[in-house]
Parts: structure tokens; C-alpha cells; sequence
DNA sequence: CATTACCTGCAA
DNA sequence: TTGCAGGTAATG
């Protein structure tokens, strides 16, 4: 089993891309988009960290799914490919005519070559993303896989006032903790919180359950609306099949420093929080108890 | 717990 | 030039 970050890279590219910010709801559509890769058998699998993957040609893929903010390829023959976009990373499918429109490759760390002349490629600049790759004993064993909470998306108020009932922490550092509730981003979690009337640094042992409650109601309304609508596209610099994402359009507290709050009017404030930079209404999200 | 490191690209 | 960006793991 290997399991490499994405590094060195070799050529560059330059081509439209769908810029998604890839937490739960950009991952899910990510997945959903790959869906037509299943059924289809790897011809290559090429990365620039030169590690041996071999055996993986003429591997079937089985299922295409997410877990947390990793996309897992069941494969034939027992094995398990999965990537994780973290901060920059994309997957892009690509056939022959769009291959033809690409001068240059831009920070393409992984290359998977199909059957039938499609490819998937793994691009990150940033080089934090992750691809595993072995039995599904080794790969789920690893620390990511292995430590996730339950999905976020659908997850039963019962079991999410479960997970942050007498829990010590800041609720948006929990938020955030793919441990305590898997597929949290900065936006989402962002969002939720205005949309709950919740500080950020609000102590979670404070929330009493009418409060949880409506952190649940929140969270599922903002994964849903923006799965709804191709999640959040941050840079609008085209896309092949001229789709993209709508979300950002609906932001209401992320991206919105020193607007007014469309709830109160008040300005919207930026601070860090769990690390992260955090907007905020100090209006209508309530103070730090 | 909070802070830092990991990287590159971009805007101020 | 500086600071900031979707995430996570490793630190103190």
C-alpha cells in the first residue's frame, strides 16, 4: 500500500478548469460527475512521485464514492484507490478533444489513462492533497479513514445532539474536525453558524439542545442548498462543459467581510477562529459565553 | 486546546 | 512585498 502527497511536478498546463472549493458539497458533486468513470477498466496509471502502481492496469472500476472529503475507486481484484482534494486539488476528466485543446500541463500530479481513451487527471498546485492506493484493510486503516466521524450530510439530529452534547471545544473548531463529523469546511461551517445565530468561539458545553438543534437544522439546509445548486465555484474561469457553481451566489456570511449582514444590517466582521479566518455577524450570532 | 507546517498563486 | 486561501497532521 503507498500513500503519497501530491509534489513535484513536471510540466505545466494551462486550460479552463471548474475551480471548486472542495469541501462536502464540492467533493459530492465531484464524485457524482465521476460517476461515469465506473464500469471502465485502467489502461495507465502514471504519477509524478514515480511510485509503482503496475498492478493496477486493467483494473476494473467497481464504485465510485465519497467518504468525508475523500473520494474513494473501488477497484477489481480487491483494491482501493482514493484521493483527497484538501485545499487545491481537482479531478478533471478529460477525453481526446478536450485533450487536444491543452497546451501544457499546470501542476498535474496524477494521470489515470481508461479503456477507452478517457482520462482522469489529478491536479493540485498546492501539493497538499493525497492519493492512497492498496488493499481496503490498509488504505481504511490509515489515520484519515480510520478517525472520521459520520458523514455530515443526513446525519439524524438525534445522533448530531449526541456527537455535541457535553462536549468541551469552541463548536466551530468541532465544526471543523473531520473526527467529530465528517465533510465540514470552512464555508459550511461558516455559513451554518450564521444561519444557526451562533458565535464561532461559543464554548460547545454552553449550547444547550434547542441550540444543537438548530446547528443541526443549519448545517443540513446549507450542504443541501449548495449540493443543490454545484456547490461553490470561487473563481469563474470557465468550464468545459460550461457548468459551474452557483453558491457562492448565495453566501451569506462567507466572502461577505465588512458588507452588511443581510439578516441585521450590522458589518460583518472577520476574525480567526480554530485557526481559520471567520466571518462573522457580532450582531446576530450570539457572544461568546 | 491553539499554533505551525506543508505549498503555490493571487490580490492588495 | 505581505498576507491570505478550500485541509489536515504534527507540534507544544
Amino acid at each position: 500500500m503507498w500513500r503519497v502527497s501530491t509534489s513535484v511536478f513536471t510540466k505545466r498546463f494551462y486550460f479552463s478548469i471548474l475551480k471548486l472549493m472542495p469541501e462536502l458539497p464540492e467533493v459530492e458533486i465531484t464524485t457524482r460527475k465521476l460517476q461515469p468513470l465506473t464500469g471502465k477498466t485502467i489502461q495507465s496509471f502514471w504519477n509524478d512521485r514515480a511510485v509503482a502502481a503496475k498492478n493496477i492496469r486493467g483494473l476494473k472500476v467497481l464504485r465510485i464514492f465519497r467518504r468525508g472529503k475523500a473520494i474513494v475507486f473501488e477497484l477489481s481484484g480487491a483494491r482501493i484507490l482514493a484521493f483527497h482534494q484538501r485545499m487545491s486539488g481537482r479531478l478533471l476528466i478529460v477525453d481526446e478533444s478536450y485533450d487536444r485543446m491543452i497546451r501544457q500541463q499546470y501542476h498535474i500530479h496524477a494521470k489515470i489513462n481508461f479503456n477507452d481513451k478517457s482520462r482522469l487527471l489529478f491536479q493540485d498546485p498546492r501539493k497538499f492533497g493525497v492519493i492512497w492506493y492498496g488493499s481496503p484493510e490498509e488504505v481504511y486503516s490509515d489515520k484519515y479513514f480510520s478517525t472520521l466521524g459520520p458523514d455530515a450530510l443526513g446525519i439524524r439530529k438525534a445522533d448530531f445532539i449526541l456527537r455535541f452534547k457535553n462536549r468541551r471545544g469552541g463548536i466551530k473548531a468541532l465544526l471543523l474536525n473531520q473526527k467529530c463529523l465528517a465533510g465540514i469546511g470552512n464555508v459550511v461551517a461558516d455559513e451554518t453558524l450564521w444561519q444557526a445565530k451562533i458565535h464561532p468561539k461559543t464554548q460547545c458545553l454552553t449550547l444547550n439542545v434547542k441550540q444543537i438543534g438548530a446547528l443541526h437544522n443549519a448545517l443540513q439546509v446549507v450542504l443541501r442548498r449548495s449540493i443543490e445548486v454545484g456547490g461553490t465555484t470561487l473563481r469563474d474561469w470557465g468550464h468545459p462543459d460550461g457548468q459551474k457553481g452557483r453558491f457562492q451566489n448565495h453566501l451569506c456570511i462567507y466572502g461577505c467581510v465588512g458588507k452588511p449582514c443581510k439578516r441585521c444590517g450590522q458589518k460583518i466582521q472577520r476574525i480567526i477562529c480554530a485557526g481559520r479566518g471567520t466571518s462573522l455577524c457580532e450582531k446576530c450570532q450570539s457572544k461568546v459565553v
